[in-house]
DNA sequence: AATGAATGAGGGTTCATTCAT
DNA sequence: GATGAATGAACCCTCATTCAT
């Protein structure tokens, strides 16, 4: 950012133009984001967009960097919610949590999930996926380190990278191309998935 | 395609001018790829190239197709030479050679893969990679029929969602991201996944 | 220039382009060249002058390289005609006949020089004009050379720099400026200058 | 200037905005002399230099008006000390004093003299460039009035108007060309220009 | 008076597509 | 069919200037 936009005014600028570009994605689409239509949309001049921002580029990072900021905040707040409870016994509840909250936090905006997912060249996105995967692979392995009993795989690095992807892409896909069964399936299943994978 | 090309001279350009395609997207990238430079890879006038193409995203879109088309056929040409002879008892080893089909067939261009996948608007592999996607659960599907006894699993269609998304976007991380283990781990790995899976 | 304009479609093309900056330049001033303007006053659409120039710049310079090189020729030629039959006597009729090709070279469109000189950064004619000062000044130690007597000044090349810059600049100023005395009494005085010079 | 900067704060503002405008223009060239730019480099907002400037031009203007205006200074000065010892006789001393002077003024700020010569459009420094050399044409005509042996040109205006132009150029482009010899030949070939032409 | 955020017209340039030859 | 010159809408971005605070 161009500016550290430090009074009130300035930040709220800030604010409407990411908004605008947040909005015009999910709304018109990638293509529509120019850098005249943001402003337009967040009713501002086109200068004032390069005030704060040095180029388009940097205001559709802002936008994915927030989007996945925010599918992170979900998971991971999730994820202190739901495991937590469950140190009584059912060891897999803890997948089934992690995937059902990935899956709600995909769910809170899809169409701009759709927008960035589908629309974007995958590139832009990486940097912040490669985030939240981290972030997830971690509480993976805390998790399994603090009970080994669970798993029977070797490299516990390679298995949450394993786990990862998976679990990321079948949620992914799940939101994104609604196949027809519902979500307590995709739930069961991933459970048996994980559940076999950990006990081979 | 605008027209069929019944003449050799008239398929030999729409060859041309898709091999220029897949050349710029490799070695250029996709911002290289402007029709004019399509046209001058390819040898041929801009306009003969729309002569056989109706806009540029024809262009594209033929080229992903016969990617995934190569792909597609190199995996299931691995499997058909690798499964019939597993009929003996090693049900696991299916599992195995379908990635490793998979792996074989993403290995062969990874720079085009990188730019499909990367750089490209996903979107724009979306048609193709759900082709690739459900011949592999066909195989998948028709394999599980033939053995019903390896799966325990109640949905077979589900099954093989679950499967062939996994297996799927493991190959392709694995490819595309190299992280640090050998393509024999990987294998392992996903042995075990799907092993479990199907156990449970 | 982007393309070598071999066929004669091209070559008209770039002709209107320059002929129309010229124009611009002449008729609107320098603040109105704009590549749209250009393109309007040439009949021609922006895009087709990137098709022949790689930026406005290169349109201003080749404005600006033929006006020089006009002036040049005219100079030269005016020379050839003009010295040669001086062989009887007069040496200083040879600074007169150059200063007047100069000032015929210079009033064949005053308006152009004006803007080019007066409305442009002077560093953009910097190169052209050095290379009409250089002709200029060969031609002048070349007829020195020749006629040795003529000239009492030790160094050649310099007594060469130092009337070619007074020449010019008086030449200059006097078409651009047009201060209250006739050409022929400019005449009158730069040949005293140089005949005064030439015999100290 | 909008306003008369009567009290302190304000003129010390004026001079810093000038100063600015100066530096900018030294340091970073014609390009670089935004508005912006000066009102960062003078530690002032842009608003308050449209306080006492209408426009970017009367910056540039009131440099420019300095620059000249030191010049101007220091050759009147610098003449005023060299010229009345020469009572004695050594008539050409004074063409010589006089473009020494001039260089010396000239080489003071070499570096805004290069910008305000070749970056800008001429005609920005015609007004002032015009002062100067009437300035040095009025001392010098009244040297030649004070002294009508000297020369036997018959319009000392005329004389004038030729001595300066080429006074002053060829003593600018000595400091902004730095061709190979030094100092003293320059002032010796104009000397003896000057001195053959008053002679004629 | 001073600020500095906001403005917006207008600049140079690109490239998918067309069409006269 | 083939050509490639020509098109022009639309893009990103700058910067002199204004004005609410």
């Amino acid at each position: 950012m161009r500016k550290q936009p430090r009074q009130a005014r300035s930040k709220a600028m800030v604010e409407r133009i990411i908004e605008a570009g947040r909005r015009v994605l999910t709304e018109e689409g990638y293509d529509a984001l120019t850098t005249n239509r943001v402003a337009v949309v967040a009713e501002v001049s086109p200068g004032s967009l390069y005030q704060y921002f040095p180029d388009k580029t940097s205001i559709l990072d802002e936008v994915i960097e927030r989007y996945w900021d925010e599918v992170s905040e979900r998971v991971t707040a999730s994820l202190a919610d739901r495991i937590a409870p469950t140190d009584d016994g059912d060891d897999l509840a803890a997948a089934r949590a992690i995937t059902d909250a990935l899956l709600a936090a995909l769910e809170t905006d899809p169409n701009l999930l759709r927008v960035l997912s589908e629309e974007l060249p995958a590139a832009r996105n990486r940097r912040r996926r490669a985030t939240l995967e981290r972030r997830v692979r971690d509480l993976l392995s805390t998790y399994l380190t603090l009970r080994p009993e669970i798993s029977s795989r070797p490299d516990p690095s390679l298995t949450a990278w394993v786990m990862v992807i998976a679990l990321e892409n079948l949620a992914l896909r799940w939101v994104l191309d609604a196949p027809g069964f519902d979500r307590d399936r995709l739930l069961d299943e991933i459970v048996a998935l994980v559940g076999g994978y950990l006990a081979s």
